[in-house]
DNA sequence: CTGTATCCCAGATGATACTG
DNA sequence: CAGTATCATCTGGGATACAG
């Protein structure tokens, strides 16, 4: 059941895939941003899941942390070099949407059929 | 909850994450496919999991089905032609992780905290 | 061969409370 | 402010059996 990479694309979209990844890159791609600062401009997403979300970007080397060791805390995020490099990758992506406004995700309500679900 | 789709990259995400988009667009690409013969190409992925793709990416206007209604059952999955342009985008994403070998999706065993999990 | 139904598990994400 | 722990929920995906 071990993912088998034989699309090195699917290298790419694990990367970024997740709700919030690709909003936090665009953020970041402006500058450093502090954590408190992230989350608002992500606009919904919680404490747990932006910290988890940047130790994951953290892992993957697309993002650095740098602790200010300062009371209060203060620490602030930024891409690396790696995290930067996916800008064109994004922007394919965006420019794709852009030019077939016909791509909607549909709604699926097939898996409705669950007991209580 | 709902998901605000502030980025238009988002929406190309959606469309081809998943564990065997990709790589079932990749094939789809080579011209149309038989169920089975789809299930052979990716190697691993399951009746209901295959069809449940299939249904996906139909409904979301990239595939398209068509049933020869004969006995015993053939039918064959193809690309659309907002299907087809997905190609740069893959191809974007693929080239990203050639040129970027570095980049693989570290592990991560931070939820191993679980009781048994 | 193509497909659906049922059951099950793991991972992602959210809500919330607690800590330094 | 930054971060972790715990709990709950939802969804994707797999295993398997059944159906036309």
């Amino acid at each position: 059941m071990a993912r088998q990479e034989g699309c090195p694309a699917e290298i790419t979209l694990e990367l970024i895939a997740g709700r919030w990844k690709p909003m936090a890159i665009y953020w970041l791609l402006k500058g450093a941003r502090r954590f408190n600062q992230l989350q608002r401009d992500l606009g919904g997403i919680t404490h747990r899941t932006l910290a988890r979300q940047l130790r994951e970007m953290e892992a993957d080397g697309l993002v650095v942390r740098r602790d200010y060791k300062e009371i209060p805390p203060r620490v602030e995020y930024a891409l690396t070099p790696l995290g930067r490099s996916l800008e064109p990758v994004l922007q394919a992506m965006h420019d794709w949407a852009l030019a077939h406004p016909e791509a909607r995700r549909r709604e699926r309500a097939e898996g409705a059929s669950r007991s209580g679900a």
